[in-house]
DNA sequence: CGACGGGACGC
DNA sequence: CGACGGGACGC
């Protein structure tokens, strides 16, 4: 069942050249070749294996790496283990795409059967507890934490394919180094991707999100440099950039932390839960339309203060209004002749008063970081959003009289 | 008269 | 000769 061969791979002793090691297959259940390269040395090598998936590789997969070894010493010349040492960069290993069942436990089970296991730690999720797919192993013996190498990595587990690799010393600068992109081209390729931001520093990981379904492109994606100042001067150099071939600018920033990824969307469904039942009962029913706003209505819409009670009757299906697909995240809402000045504290302000407002966003020119004339607001309510509309449309701000209506959906496109 | 974003965060 | 899955650094 196991998909990997014992296969000792001295110069991956070398700590330099360990962690760029991979291990692949040309097939699932039976390997019949396995070769490995150093990524950054653009050298790889590859075994045939014929015979048996035990011992054939063994011989051969040692007299092989011979070629490419530089100080190996497998077999007993090593020295013993430095006494009173903290030096793990040899023995201490990061486990990467761990199937997310998978128990610590489990984990140090499996790498127990290598050798003994001095701590073994898998990382989960602070808030949820969920696993984030990787966690270290830390061998007594470097020997052992090379045999786990040569043995687990490439293991197949479940839907994964588990990668262990000697993990790089805890160390501050290597935090934080993870990137988020948007703005790609739909077209562009994790190898262009990486081409881009290849200049900027040593790029540990790359991805770019599809649609699971259409497989498309979602524009968006990720980049893992070795250092967070390489991050950083990625983010200096190619945010707001326009990739060749492409006519719209990238964003670069730094990724969401995972537990701030998973955090992010339960306060949304719970304000729709909060401010949407309890806020109308306080309202009263649709045949009262003295509602808050009827107080002072000519401050805000002189002209149309009786109308506003009109259209309280029913909420419209999703169908009427284009922009408004019945969404969890509420009604939109497009205010044109903004000053280029405005910020949105503005539109909080404007919109606040009518009901629950769930975001604000005004349309800035990406170099003047000026007000294109434009924003968005959205409200949970479709009552409050048509108060706030029929009230705000033609209201006077400053010298300019605003025009305020549910988002269409134009695009620049079309 | 015109004018309708950006985000998206990996199972 | 050839090449790579997927949240990669301690929550």
């Amino acid at each position: 069942m196991l998909s990997f061969c014992r296969l000792p791979i001295p110069e991956c002793a070398d700590t330099q050249f360990r962690q760029f090691c991979f291990l692949h297959f040309s097939s699932p259940t039976m390997p019949k070749v396995k070769s490995f390269f150093i990524k950054d040395q653009l050298k790889y090598q590859t075994l045939k294996i014929t015979g048996s998936q035990q011992e054939g590789p063994m011989e051969n997969g040692g007299q092989n790496m011979v070629q490419v070894q530089q100080n190996g010493n497998l077999s007993g010349s090593h020295s013993p283990i430095m006494t009173g040492s903290i030096d793990d960069s040899r023995t201490n290993l990061i486990v990467n795409y761990l199937p997310q069942t998978m128990t610590q436990e489990e984990i140090r089970s499996l790498f127990s059967s290598i050798g003994e296991v001095e701590s073994c730690k898998l990382i989960r999720d602070k808030t949820t507890g969920q696993s984030l797919g990787y966690g270290f192993v830390n061998y007594k013996s470097p020997d052992d934490a090379d045999k786990a190498i040569s043995t687990l990595n490439g293991l197949r587990l479940q839907n994964k394919t588990i990668k262990v690799s000697v993990a790089r010393p805890s160390c501050e600068s290597i935090k934080g180094a993870n990137l988020y992109i948007s703005g790609l081209p739909k077209t562009m390729t994790q190898l262009e991707l990486e081409n881009l931001f290849s200049r900027c520093g040593s790029i540990i990981t790359s991805r770019i999100l599809s649609d699971p379904v259409t497989g498309l492109s979602k524009g968006v994606g990720f980049i893992r440099f070795d250092q967070r100042h390489e991050a950083e001067r990625a983010i200096k150099d190619l945010n707001g950039k326009i990739p060749e071939g492409s006519t719209e600018a990238i964003t670069v920033k730094f990724a969401n932390s995972p537990s701030s990824t998973t955090k992010s969307t339960i306060p949304l469904t719970m304000a729709s839960y909060l401010t949407a039942s309890p806020t109308r009962r306080f309202l009263g029913p649709i045949h009262h339309p003295a509602g808050r706003y009827s107080l002072n209505p000519i401050r805000y819409s002189p002209l149309e203060s009786t109308a506003a009670a009109t259209g309280l009757i029913t909420t419209p299906t999703s169908a009427l209004i284009s922009g408004n697909p019945l969404q969890p995240t509420g009604w939109c809402i497009f205010v044109y002749n903004l000053a280029p000045e405005t910020e949105e504290n503005t539109l909080w302000q404007l919109f606040g008063p009518f009901g629950a407002v769930q975001s604000v966003k005004v349309i800035r020119d990406f170099q003047s970081q000026k007000c294109k004339g434009f924003g968005f607001v959205t409200m949970t309510n479709y009552e409050d959003s048509l108060m706030a509309i029929q009230s705000l449309n033609g209201f006077a701000l400053g010298n300019r009289i605003l025009q305020v209506s549910f988002k269409t959906n134009k695009t620049k496109m079309m």
